[in-house]
DNA sequence: CGCTGACCCTGACGGC
DNA sequence: TGCCGTCAGGGTCAGC
């Protein structure tokens, strides 16, 4: 489920359950996800003191003194707030056991996420070379620009590559772009200044309603099913090929970029 | 450096 | 009902 909405959501929902307690114990049901879960992070984590439940891009980073755990959510991936003794259910693969008596139990039935550890003062190598986060300050048009220079791939992936900016997916990317009027295969390097500006507008206002919406579902992430908000979103492309166009009536076409489905509108997008 | 495609894994869904 | 192919919101990595 995890975009970056979906991740900011999850990081909201959990924080005030974890910032402030003290990790009683970590249980590894299963360890093999992208990576292997470090068979010493159990030891590593046990009495130390949550300070802070963060985000970078996708990542969710919970702090403290010693380290920062990392985790990252895959594509089917979910951090949930349970009581400790509610039992697990399939691909219920770690739970971070609280002093509170509940737990964060992570699921993740593709198993494409990763749960590692940071030691304090160091750095890791997923975590660098990161471009901006869409929402801060930094990330604009013009950085759009300036970095797509000379770039001949599509602008979709060049909007998805967490080098230029992180956060954002197939969906949201797909959006963006429609919003923008841009069409998802144009060269990165053939886009004006003035339509990049554009396009950062959208990509932020698009992420910005989606977390919105994200929040009104919040209580969803302690005790309940998992799911959040997701499809309250409205979505304008994505999913909807073979549909009409909302604001020419035009049917949507389908592509793929990059090995995942691109959706737009051959009139609106150019 | 930029770009492409393979790959990691399970589950849902449609066609037959 | 079952089997099979296809597809899925993530990202890394090797190779050219």
């Amino acid at each position: 489920m995890p975009e970056l909405p979906e991740v900011e959501t999850t990081r909201r929902g959990v924080e005030p359950y974890a910032a402030g307690q003290t990790v009683q114990k970590l249980v590894v049901r299963n360890a093999s996800l992208r990576w292997p879960v470090p068979a010493a992070l159990p030891r590593l984590l046990r009495g130390q003191k949550i300070e802070a439940v963060e985000r970078r891009a996708k990542y969710l980073l919970f702090r403290t003194p010693t380290g920062t755990v990392i985790i990252h959510l895959g594509m089917s991936g979910s951090l949930r707030v349970l009581a400790a003794d509610d039992p697990p259910a399939k691909h219920d693969h770690i739970d971070i056991v609280l002093e509170s008596g509940r737990c964060l139990r992570y699921n993740d039935p593709r198993r494409f996420g990763c749960c590692l550890w940071l030691p304090d003062g160091e750095s890791h190598a997923l975590l660098e070379g990161l471009g901006p986060e869409p929402l801060g300050p930094s990330f604009d048009g013009a950085l759009l620009f300036r970095k797509s220079r000379r770039r001949k791939g599509p602008v979709k992936q060049f909007i998805m590559d967490g080098k230029i900016v992180v956060g954002v997916g197939n969906i949201y990317a797909n959006e963006a772009l429609y919003l923008a009027g841009i069409r998802p295969d144009r060269a990165a390097g053939r886009i004006s200044l003035a339509r990049y500006e554009r396009l950062a507008m959208h990509i932020k206002q698009v992420l910005t309603s989606a977390i919105e919406q994200g929040g009104t579902t919040l209580r969803d992430f302690v005790g309940g099913d998992g799911k959040p908000g997701y499809f309250a979103q409205q979505l304008y492309v994505y999913g909807r090929e073979g549909e009409p166009c909302k604001q020419c009536g035009r049917m949507l076409k389908k592509s793929t970029l990059g090995q995942r489905t691109t959706v737009y509108c051959v009139a609106c997008q150019r």
